[in-house]
DNA sequence: CCGCAATTGTTGCAACCGCAACAATCTGAC
DNA sequence: GTCAGATTGTTGCGGTTGCAACAATTGCGG
């Protein structure tokens, strides 16, 4: 059943990792669009959130850096956020110029409800690989990320 | 250095895979997106171009499922690849509503390019894995992603 | 045949995001 | 202390994408 079909263009192993990530992503955000809808969260929106935490809050510097997604993106992000009464901006004492995002009491029960929700999905969608297929899969990743990160000269932070 | 700092929420394996699996389509991209400029492509354009062939073409609906992007997008991108003479549409003679989709000769000379530095750039990108690590990653990728389809009721084609 | 639902592709619209320019503030060299 | 350059966050702009509405065509049930 392998041979069902010889492409025409034979891809190099690269090329095939490369593709699988990149359906892998794909498949996952067009899941975690519909689930989080519920929560009226976008996936942005969502991935923001779990890098957040009640206290003192982080700067929008970090965050930006963190997902390697433009500083007026995270601005952005807040705005809607904030709005929403999910997360609240606080001047940093120490900088003026900075800013620090903190969740709120309604942020995190938002978060922690969505959490439980995309935590439950997940492990169904992850269901086709056993305990050690994940175990495998989750130092593999680790290894490649940090790898990716080197070559960009991205310091690899665990979180 | 494991122990550098405790988080406040402890993560699960399936989020901790979740957001390895983020990150790392993030890096890549950002990494693509660079290298592609070269040849004037977006990383959309790229992959919808690796999924061509010079012979009589796809179905643009073929495309949007397989890339699981609305059918507008593909729409879209199709114009731009064919203002730039890279592809071409053909009226399908058995179906007079669907038309076909096929890479120029223009196309297949910028796809080669683009896919020859594409693949040198991956393969060093990668090479924090060795072949053991590639050959294990991509068997495991494989099988989340049938496992990501079957819950999506998506046929599991190898492409 | 007829007609109605489904399919294929396009267009308008709104939301999202990266890039560049900008204001406010900090840092460091002198 | 002061000034030039770097840093932090915001805003305007253009390009991209999903969603809904639409036209053209197909196909199926009668």
């Amino acid at each position: 059943m392998d041979t069902a079909s010889v492409d025409t263009v034979a891809h190099t192993l690269p090329h095939r990792l490369y593709r699988l990530l990149h359906d892998i992503y794909v498949l996952l955000d067009a899941a975690d669009r519909n689930l989080l809808r519920e929560f009226d969260l976008t996936p942005s929106q969502y991935t923001l959130l779990t890098l957040l935490e009640p206290g003192d809050g982080q700067r929008l510097i970090a965050l930006s850096d963190r997902l390697l997604v433009a500083r007026s993106t995270i601005t952005r992000l807040i705005d809607q956020m904030e709005a929403a009464g999910l997360v609240q901006r606080i001047n940093d004492p120490q900088d003026r110029r900075a800013q620090r995002v903190a969740l709120t009491a309604a942020g995190q029960t938002l978060l922690r409800q969505a959490y439980a929700a995309h935590e439950q999905s997940l492990a169904e969608r992850l269901n086709t690989l056993d305990e050690a297929d994940r175990q495998a899969l989750l130092v593999l990743l680790h290894k490649l990320r940090s790898g990716l990160r080197g070559h960009l000269g991205i310091p690899d932070t665990d979180l």
